[in-house]
DNA sequence: GTTTCCTGTGTGACCGTGAACAGTGAACCG
DNA sequence: CGGTTCACTGTTCACGGTCACACAGGAAAC
């Protein structure tokens, strides 16, 4: 029983076949109200008769009435809608992170619209801010990780409910973050406390909130243990970055261990030295991050901090809703990642 | 020059400082012309003086005049925004393709809206579609590579513009695909002619247009080379599964070859073979689908078939606003993909 | 018995835009 | 020179909801 379909051309007399779905009026006078009282049940507003709030009921879905969003936006300036700006949406960790965001939105009846950044240009910033703004979304996740993100996103005038990722530092209003720097910093230790002593740092790039704070993990808990943490190379996050800076590597005098500041780096650097014949862990041993679904099945399987995106989406939206005033549960800013101790990290020989 | 910021608490007898926005009218009066007349402008009507445009425009800039979306929306009935429905958007394949999508879909000046499927129950279904659906998406696109979504689809009176990813056949009126049983043939043609006749594939889950038009194809090149074709092992697309199915073809006599139905389960493969003792591929060849960009650092790079999401993704939108009516050059329905060599097969010893 | 309050409902205005239609004046035409 | 056409602009209404307010009638309070 199609809503749309066409009625068989009726005989004269009747009214003609409307075209457009039923509005708030049709369903008040199929119920016999008046449309303010079909918009109280609509809202759930108390003081209402019981059968009065079934008869409408009956008459809403005898004319498969939807309420129109447009309208309802337009005079109540509040839409529905949640923006979400991001950069890299192909990364396994922005995916997952948006997957839960959608998920949990949608459990709190909001839908989420998109904006890809398609540069980090300032106009491009502008512009994909803009068109979220546009359709009136009523708060914004940035899952744009980059520094000069969240440095337009400050001086910007954006007077909108907000939540960013992967923030700079908890000072911040509205960050909401994995703790970077103590996951780096147990990716350190645990090789440390292996008995490593020559470990280099394979970075994510500049400007990356989470390459930075790893790095700074990494330099802490190398300077508890009296250590130099200059050996620090930067790659692009890609394996095949990953890939060239293991051979470079292996042109010098190699490290004993590297930590990686994600796992996709990390596969490139043991296909790297799988090609000159070292074998991990034990000719060297390798830390990722991230935990990747697939790095318990490299080879070795990938020792690794894991990073919940999941948890981290949901109280992105929990946060967010709590600035819209929806009560909801709050949760802590930071989550705090764990090490995956697999069998790519071993004591030096 | 903050728009929405507090002008200082202003001198009696200015009008008292409005807090909404400008709208149509504000700018009307501004410009000293009708509301119609800025309507015109910014619809880009065509017989309007110059310098009545210019004068509204000047007026627009000097009040930060946006137009309302919703206003437009509820009078024209057109939201300016394209729906998506997802099931799993953590995969690399859906991922990129999003991405795509949503980069195309911005350049029309559409914005993406999304909703993630969490079940195939029907309910869900419908709950999801609803959700798009109350927000007046001008169109669909599914990235739901299930059969029973689309099988849901296909009986659900849904009257809008939609493209279905991944769709089961070319004879579909929407969808739009990679040819799936194409790289099938292409995977399992490389190790016919290899020389491998012990050939294994490990499908993805029943149910999934992919998993199905995989094993099309690998049966349909087996048989045309006079080969059985029955060693079909279904996995569920990740590595784990296909580290478990490892394990488990190699408790019998193995085959000198398998065909993975994508890049994870042969990473799993792999990772099981490894664990072994057997090497890929003096030992067995494996061939994978999707080229994921971790696949050629796998140990050892992986021979696979490419899949092209981006092309994919734009192509959606491409079909979409066809149907939408807005002019873009339209592109074939079907990609083909690409089968890349690498070193995870070699000739059975 | 009147006043007050509360429950349940209706009336009319309004949100910001676009469409239909109307009006104005100048140019053009026969 | 009067009528027609055309470029340009204004007036009015509709879109589908919500909000502020009014109002009827019964219960409770005085």
């Amino acid at each position: 029983m199609t809503v749309n379909s066409e009625p068989t051309p009726s005989s004269a007399g009747q009214p003609p076949a409307r075209s457009r779905s039923a509005n708030i009026r049709d369903v008040a006078k199929a119920a016999g109200v008046s449309h303010q009282t079909v918009s109280r049940v609509i809202n759930g507003h108390p003081s209402l008769r019981e059968s009065t709030r079934q008869r409408v009921l009956d008459a809403m879905e005898a004319l498969q009435f939807r309420p129109n969003r447009a309208a309802r936006s337009l005079v109540t300036s509040r839409s529905g809608m949640i923006g979400v700006l991001v950069t890299n949406g192909t990364y396994f960790g922005p995916a997952s992170t948006r997957a839960a965001i959608e998920s949990a939105a949608s459990t709190a009846g909001y839908l989420v619209d998109t904006a890809t950044l398609t540069s980090l240009e300032e106009t491009a910033f502008k512009e994909a801010l803009g068109r979220l703004v546009d359709h009136a979304v009523e708060g914004l996740i940035v899952l744009a990780p980059q520094e000069a993100t969240l440095r337009q996103l400050a001086h910007l005038p954006v007077k909108l409910p907000m939540v960013t990722v992967h923030s700079t530092s908890a000072a911040d209003d509205h960050g909401l973050s994995v703790d970077q720097v103590a996951g780096a910093r147990l990716a350190t230790r645990h090789l440390l406390e292996l008995g490593h002593r020559s470990i280099a740092h394979v970075a994510g790039p500049d400007g990356w909130v989470e390459s930075n704070e790893r790095i700074r993990g990494f330099r802490t808990e190398m300077a508890n243990w009296g250590l130099d943490s200059s050996w620090i190379v930067t790659g692009d996050w890609t394996s095949d970055s990953g890939f060239r800076i293991g051979q470079d590597l292996l042109a010098a005098d190699p490290p004993t261990a590297v930590f990686s500041s994600n796992d996709q780096m990390a596969l490139g650097l043991m296909h790297a030295y799988g090609d000159r014949g070292l074998r991990v862990p034990e000719d060297i041993s390798i830390v990722g991050f991230d935990d990747v679904p697939d790095a318990r099945h490299f080879a070795p399987p990938l020792t690794t901090v894991r990073q919940d995106f999941d948890e981290l989406g949901r109280r992105c939206v929990a946060h967010l809703l709590t600035q819209l005033g929806v009560p909801v549960q709050n949760a802590p800013r930071t989550v705090v990642p764990e090490l995956i101790v697999r069998r790519s990290t071993a004591a030096p020989s």
